[in-house]
This record gives structure tokens, sequence and C-alpha cells, in this order.
DNA sequence: CGGGGCTCCTGTGCGC
DNA sequence: TGCGCACAGGAGCCCC
């Protein structure tokens, strides 16, 4: 369940490690995670290329490489990327030139990689709406005004603003105290704001503190992420409430668990 | 175009 | 104790 910080922490992570270096051989254990080009064309290419520059886009991570194409990873809900790798459960394993290896574990096999021209110009990217920090509130507020769903399937909706998942969602309406199902029509114009802020502070904190490491994710040297500790509600049903003791909820939304206090948000 | 529901996977954890 | 099954959710797709 990689989002926006966790993407961005393995981003950060990355560039420490591995920018420069030359990829000497690619394995493909499971050829699957490769949807393109064909896996034997993608590590035909791959090999002999440096790692130029590595950024992100939504929860997409993007390697510039040495001769302008780019290697794009979604880690999905358990990709992970480590390094020094070297394990054998990897499902695709990098090793440059150095004899170092980076792996790409994907216990579901749900992650993609792809090797292409353009990063930009990916079915996946064009659909993507805005990163949640180009945003100026008077954008979010006319953003809004043409939706009609319930709020939390909106900031999951990569369309309407990109980067933010299940676990985010969930944290940055707790912190808003805005009810999960509340239609974005009836949010009061203080409250629009209220989420437009914790969206923000949520986000930037988890990045600061290295992501969230719930059931898979792990930064690059292995080691889990820090923020799970400052969740107030995700993953925490029955519990109680840290602000008023009573018990957090657990409701689906368009089939996603959602966890909320009933009491605090409303 | 929007939203609901199914699909891809496999490890985990629950109930009987 | 062990088996079977629901469940976890990012994003694509089909359908109405």
């Amino acid at each position: 369940m990689p989002e926006l910080p966790e993407v961005e922490t393995i981003k950060n992570d990355l560039q420490q490690v591995i920018i420069g270096k030359k990829i000497a051989r690619v394995f493909l254990h499971n050829p699957k995670i490769v949807r393109f080009p064909s896996p034997a064309k993608f590590k035909k290419s791959l090999e002999g290329l440096r790692i130029k520059k590595i950024f992100r886009r939504a929860k997409l991570l993007i390697f510039e490489l040495s001769d302008g194409r780019f290697l794009t990873m979604h880690l999905k809900m358990t990709g992970q990327l480590v390094y020094p790798g070297g394990s054998k459960n990897s499902r695709v394993a990098i090793q440059f030139s150095d004899g170092s290896i980076l792996d790409f574990n994907d216990q579901r096999l749900f992650g993609e990689l792809r090797l292409v021209d353009d990063w930009k110009k990916l079915k996946f990217v064009q659909h993507l709406g805005p990163e949640p920090f180009d945003l100026t509130f008077s954008d979010f507020e006319a953003m809004l005004a043409k939706k009609k769903t319930n709020i939390k399937s909106l900031l999951m909706d990569q369309s309407f603003i990109s980067g933010i998942g299940n676990i985010y969602a969930a944290e940055i309406l707790f912190r808003a105290k805005i009810a999960p199902e509340r239609s974005v029509q009836s949010l009061t114009k203080n409250q629009k704001s209220t989420l437009f802020k914790e969206t923000k502070k949520v986000l930037s904190s988890a990045i600061k503190h290295g992501g969230s490491s719930v059931d898979d994710y792990v930064r690059v040297s292995g080691k889990p992420g820090d923020y799970a500790r400052f969740h107030r509600v995700y993953n925490r049903l029955g519990k109680n409430c840290f602000t008023c003791k009573s018990p957090i909820k657990r409701i689906t939304q368009g089939g996603r668990g959602t966890y909320f206090c009933v009491k605090c948000q409303k």
C-alpha cells in the first residue's frame, strides 16, 4: 500500500544510493511484472544503461536512464524496493556494474514495470489529477465544485487528486474532523479549507517520517517507515479514539475499508 | 462521463 | 489442531 509519502520516501532513499550506477544485468524472476515492452526486450534494453535521475509522479516511481528513456515502477499493494538486495524471493533484480543489486519484491504480483520513451505519454499518467503539493486552495475548491461523490472516495480518486490512498484518506479526514460519507457538496467552505490544509500537513509529515509501515511497506534499507505511530484511525477498528475515547468504526466505501471516529468526524 | 462491482494475486487471520 | 474462506486494496476494465 505505498501511497505518495511511501513512494516519495523510496525515491529519496534511492537517490542516495543508485544515481549514476550502470545496470549490468536484469534478472526477471517473474516476467509478469514487466508490462512493456516484452520481458526479453525490457531486459536487453536496460542492460548497459545508467540511472541518471529518479523522480515521482503520484504513486509512480520514474527512473531517467542514460539513453533518455524511462523505467517506471508502480508498487501497487505489496511492492518493495530493497538496496542492497539479493533476496531469492525478488520478482525482478537489477544488478549494477559494481555487483550490487536492487531487488523488486512483490508478494502479490500486482506491481508493474515499464520501459518507455516518454513516461508522460503513459495512459496511467494522462489520467492523473494534480499533485497535492501543486494545488492552491482556490484550485482545490474549484475541483470540488464539480463533484458529487462522498469525500473519502474522492480523495482516493487518482484522477481527482493523485497520490492519496486508503491510509492517508482516512487519516486526513480524521484530522479535518470530516465524516468519510459526507458528500462533497455538503461541505462548508471552512471544512474544505481545513481538509486542504490537513491533506498537505498529513502527507508532508508522513514523508518526514519515512512513510507508514503497515503490512509490506519498507524503506529501501529494509527498515520500516516511522509514520504508522501517528495514525489516528487506520487499522484501529474497535480501539478508543485518541481524542474522545469512543471506539473507532469501520465502514466499506467503494469496496474499501474506511476507519473513522463517529464522534469526532461530522 | 460517473459510479458500482469485478479482477488481478497471495499471505494472513478468523471461525468452525 | 487444521481446514477453508473472507479479506486486504491500487488501478484497469466492463457495464449500466
